[in-house]
RNA sequence: GGGGAUGUGGUGGAAUGGUAGACACGCUAGUUUUAGGAACUAGUGCCGCAAGGCGUGAAGGUUCAAGUCCUUUCAUCCCCACCA
């Protein structure tokens, strides 16, 4: 008997495939398409481990399993060669990234070729490649004629020692990856790509895709739209007859809480603060400013840090009530959101706040809580009173208690903390002080704190008016023991009774809601956000502050002096790179004509070969050095002018990726329109979360711009999006070159196992779309699983061979057996099929691994070697061919298979072969397990509940009882109740 | 702080509201002269000699019946984050 040697069957299929361009995609409108992509790879120095392998493992399951129900598949694979890895990893390695690349995609090759996967190569695209980037570049230019590609100065990191510009993710701390040295900002004359522009459609659309939700929400947040209004408000006029009056334009999405504006933030940035910030302030706000600029991103966003500003001397107008407030400057508050200036309202915002309690600015509260309330319906309106009121907690030192008072009469089952009115010239604390005293008998308390600012309304109990609140002073005050506690006046006893509880006890036994607030206020004292009820407001005082929005923003509008605006926390693309390793930017700079695009007949502008690719200096890539490249004629006027030197970010090669893969080889357009609505848009996009919002967005913002350009049909490119989980290392930790622990194929491959059992492993090791950890021993089982496989298919052929030599009689025939063995197969058939359809993976190695079990089991009693048996096999065979392309091959053709096994069809399940003759019935009693009776299919209810009673063991238990009810689930289960 | 996800044996994981633990790893025993990473057979959630009881992060609830639905809560992971 042969046995499964993977090594030796593996590469022979593998040829035979390409030989005959089993998986080549043509446009035949006879079969439904199915675009299966998985991201193209970045080929890096660094080879694809068992990690990268589960992305296109899945890819190439789903093309199989779609090929062989009679789709046309496309699935092709190609190289997103540009970028700063390729052209460090030359850099260090002293070849020129053109040579990296070429030796990193062959290893990529070889290493997907050894796997198996079912790629059409006469497709590969390599986006480095000058019939690539042309089309690139040919995009470029149709984002800069719909003026969505524009320069603009941009402060970028700067490295003073290198002479570079730095990216965001090559800053470390606010230093240098390269020297150590710290960075400073400088301002360039940048690339941006206007995707702001589609950021509403950007999110609308997200709707209609199939894409996880997460991936969803995490680009509908980046996008991050909010609603809210711009507001001016006037810088206080200067004495000095010089100065003009300036305006601040600030945006907030709570414009209700205008009146509880206190004082004003600029962002250090922001270009009024020298403008303003008096003389007095002006070296301070200087110093700060200075300091705020050299403050790197990551030490600005720790939000764990103090918050820090400056005073600039300088007052605003509150447009609301022409209160006149302090100007600031701090660095919480962030340039590029926004207007880069806030109203601070803190109040109602916990970094306003901070802000405020830090430097003493006042504390305005603007709404309060509304909540659910036992004594009043909810619907019921309060009525505020003007009078204000303090309300006082307790405690006493001695027992740590605090005192409550239980009310009575209308107050009847409130429980609150000792509180009363603040008469007119008393002091909240001196009013906490009687109250102590009229309610509690108490007479030497002291006051520990009073709350920064008014708390909540409470219930107006002098008034014995439940739905009256008035707005109260929060204090804590201790007394040290209450010896010298006497009695409280007659009056005070019927509306009310005296309690002690401990501190744990104090929240849940206050009663409305508004007092638990002001308690756990005083505990820990913070802003209030959320919605609630205006107060402090003026003629706005009563209205929730959902409806305050609208109404104060349609006011101020008409005094012009705010407007509803949509702000988004997505900023412009920043597309250049001062980086050889790109597509160039096609654009030549002329002093007549300023910047002009390089006509279509001049595409591509090529990378000119350069000496050393390591960045001069002066922002400039190593192009700029290359003069006979760089000076050059202008197209409008003829004149000498410059090129851009400049170079694309890589995500703009991959953003279009997807629609060259249905016309790759063609010269003169990006694509053919006829081929792209063919093959467009993809049907399922496979690859990791990582790309959740740079390139999924950016490729769905191009889409949209070709689609406004009328060049493509679709408005987004990627109908179903699967993001699959991680492998990780066998540690449980993210696989990593740098941590050494990365496991490569191509080492399993070379151990034995075969591309096969590595494949299998790849999806059975968990749900595809969950991460795991990679299990050598896991492999040797899939190992095992297809060993299994092998055997029983060369039993069968043994057995073939012998029957056809000796006596065709003896063939033993068993009605019986062979209905269980159909059953069987026709029973994995419908499993494996609904399975994979849902990209259930795992389950449908489960489901082939049990056929396996099961055939092993029949074949004791029914041997193999009958054309039953050949059917069975074949069928097993099939089902497990998009798993493990070669083995099934390998075994297809030794059954007999004329043709390759990847072209055959899907087999189809018959629904009344799946029928058993017996069935088998769960009986519970009161729903608890006690026994199992088998039935002929198709008995009656009654007949089964009969059956179900008669049975020992339940009978056992329904001796003493009596069935209230009998529940019987068709073919399943009878639970009597009793 | 905001958003997303996940909690089931020793392990990875299965379960249209209907037998919890399929399948696999590991482990235990047995068979076979067996050096091959063996293969095959049987067993394997926990407690208990057994009958039986207990079991899906925790606590409640709905239901004849809950891993699954509802409410509260805890823990872990991922993404974003001083976004006004």
């Amino acid at each position: 008997m042969k046995r499964y040697n993977p090594k030796e069957i593996e590469p022979k299929w593998q040829k035979v495939w390409e030989d005959r361009k089993i998986y080549q995609a043509s446009e035949d409108p006879a079969k439904p398409k199915r675009y299966v992509l998985e991201y193209f790879p970045y080929p890096s120095g660094a080879a694809m481990h068992v990690g990268h392998v589960r992305n296109y493992t899945i890819g190439d399951v789903v093309a199989r399993f779609y090929r062989m129900r009679g789709y046309n598949v496309m699935h092709p694979m190609g190289w997103d060669a540009f970028g700063l890895p390729a052209e460090n990893y030359a850099i260090k390695n002293n070849i020129s990234p053109q040579q990296a690349i070429a030796e990193n995609t062959t290893r990529f090759k070889q290493q997907l070729m050894r796997m198996g996967f079912s790629y059409d190569w006469s497709r590969e695209i390599n986006s480095s490649d000058p019939s690539y980037y042309k089309w690139t570049q040919w995009f470029f230019k149709l984002l800069f004629d719909r003026g969505l590609a524009y320069q603009k100065e941009s402060p970028q990191w700067w490295c003073e020692t290198d002479k570079t510009v730095l990216a965001n993710e090559q800053v470390e701390s606010g230093k240098c990856w390269r020297c150590g040295n710290e960075v400073t900002k400088k301002s360039l004359k940048q690339w941006f790509f206007k995707i702001t522009d589609y950021a509403d459609r950007l999110v609308e659309d997200l709707e209609d895709l199939d894409w996880s939700d997460a991936i969803k929400s995490m680009q509908h947040n980046w996008v991050g739209r909010s609603k809210g209004a711009e507001i001016t408000f006037a810088v206080e006029t200067s004495k000095q007859k010089t100065a003009k009056e300036e305006k601040i334009i600030v945006f907030t999405t709570r414009a209700d809480t205008l009146f509880g504006a206190t004082f004003m933030v600029l962002a250090p940035e922001h270009p009024l603060v020298m403008k303003i910030a008096k003389d007095s302030q002006k070296s301070e706000v200087e110093k700060y400013v200075k300091q705020a600029q050299v403050k790197s991103d990551i030490e600005r966003q720790d939000t764990d840090r103090e918050k820090t500003g400056v005073f600039t001397g300088a007052y605003a107008i509150n447009p609301a009530n022409n209160e006149k407030i302090p100007i600031w400057i701090a660095d919480y508050v962030l340039y590029g959101y926004g207007t880069g200036a806030i109203m601070a309202v803190p109040a109602h915002d916990e970094r306003d706040f901070e802000f405020a309690v830090k430097f003493d600015l006042p504390i305005r509260q603007v709404f309060m809580e509304s909540g659910d309330d036992p004594v009043n319906p909810p619907q019921e309106k309060f009525k505020m009173i003007k009078r204000k009121t303090v309300v006082v907690h307790l405690r006493d030192r001695s027992s740590g208690k605090y005192a409550l008072l239980n009310w009575h009469g209308t107050l009847e089952g409130i429980t609150t903390a000792i509180m009363g009115g603040i008469d007119e010239g008393e002091t909240a604390e001196n009013a906490a002080l009687r109250e102590i005293s009229e309610e509690a008998g108490i007479h030497n308390a002291k006051i520990v704190k009073t709350a920064r600012w008014i708390s909540a309304a409470t219930y107006c109990a002098s008034h014995k008016q439940v739905n009256r609140k008035s707005i109260s002073t929060a204090v804590l005050a201790e007394v040290d023991n209450l010896s010298k506690q006497t009695e409280v006046a007659d009056y005070e006893k019927k509306t009310h009774t005296l309690i002690w509880v401990t501190g744990d006890a104090v929240e849940e036994s206050l009663i409305p809601i508004n007092q638990k607030q002001i308690w756990s206020y005083l505990q820990n004292e913070t802003a209030l956000t959320g919605e609630g009820e205006v107060i402090n407001s003026g003629e706005y005082d009563g209205l929730l502050t959902s409806d305050m929005r609208e109404k104060i923003v349609a006011d101020l509008a008409k005094k012009k002096v705010g407007k509803e605006v949509v702000n988004y926390k997505m900023r412009d693309w920043l597309i250049s790179r001062q980086r050889y390793w790109g597509a160039p930017i096609p654009i030549i700079h002329c002093p007549k004509d300023g910047a002009v695009a390089v006509p279509d007949d001049q595409l591509p502008v090529e990378l000119p070969e350069v000496k050393s690719y390591q960045p001069t200096g002066e922002g400039a890539s190593v192009l700029a050095g290359v003069e006979e490249w760089v000076n050059t004629t202008c197209p409008k006027c003829g004149e000498p002018a410059k090129r851009e030197t400049d170079t694309m970010d890589g995500f703009a090669c991959s953003s279009w990726y997807f629609l060259r893969f249905a016309d790759p080889h063609n010269d003169v357009e990006p694509f053919s329109p006829q081929k792209a609505k063919f093959w467009l848009p993809v049907d399922d996009y496979i690859g990791g979360a990582e790309h959740a919002v740079m390139h999924l967005l950016y490729a769905r913002m191009w889409t949209k711009v070709m689609y406004d350009a009328g060049l493509v049909e679709f408005k987004e490119p990627f109908t179903a999006l699967r993001n699959q989980g991680m492998i990780l290392a066998p540690d449980g930790q993210k696989m990593s070159k740098s941590k050494g622990n990365t496991i490569e194929p191509d080492e399993l491959l070379d151990q034995g196992y075969g591309a096969d059992s590595v494949r299998l492993m790849e999806l059975f090791i968990g749900p595809w779309d969950q991460s795991a950890a990679w299990s050598v021993k896991g492999l040797g089982g899939t190992y095992r699983f297809l060993n299994r496989v092998w055997t029983i298919c060369q039993e069968h052929m043994t057995e073939v061979t012998k029957l056809e030599t000796e006596d065709q009689t003896q063939k033993v025939e068993n009605q019986d057996i062979s209905k269980e063995l159909r059953r069987a197969v026709h029973q994995a058939i419908k499993r494996v099929s609904v399975d994979l359809h849902d990209m259930g993976f795992n389950t449908s190695i489960a489901t082939l691994m049990e056929l396996t079990n099961e055939l092993y089991k029949l074949k004791r009693s029914y041997p193999v070697g009958s054309a039953e048996w050949h059917d069975a096999l074949s069928i097993l065979l099939q089902l497990l061919a998009p798993f493990a392309p070669h083995i099934t091959e390998e075994l297809w053709q030794q059954l007999g298979g004329q043709t390759s096994i990847h072209t055959s069809s899907w087999p189809l399940w018959d629904d009344a072969l799946l029928v058993n003759n017996i069935m088998k019935i769960i009986v519970q009693i009161n729903g608890k397990l006690r026994a199992e009776i088998h039935i002929a299919t198709g008995a009656s209810e009654i007949q089964v509940l009969d059956t179900a009673k008669a049975n020992e063991r339940v009978a056992s238990y329904l001796q003493d009882h009596k069935i209230k009810k009998s529940i019987y689930v068709p073919n399943r289960l009878v639970n009597f109740v009793v």
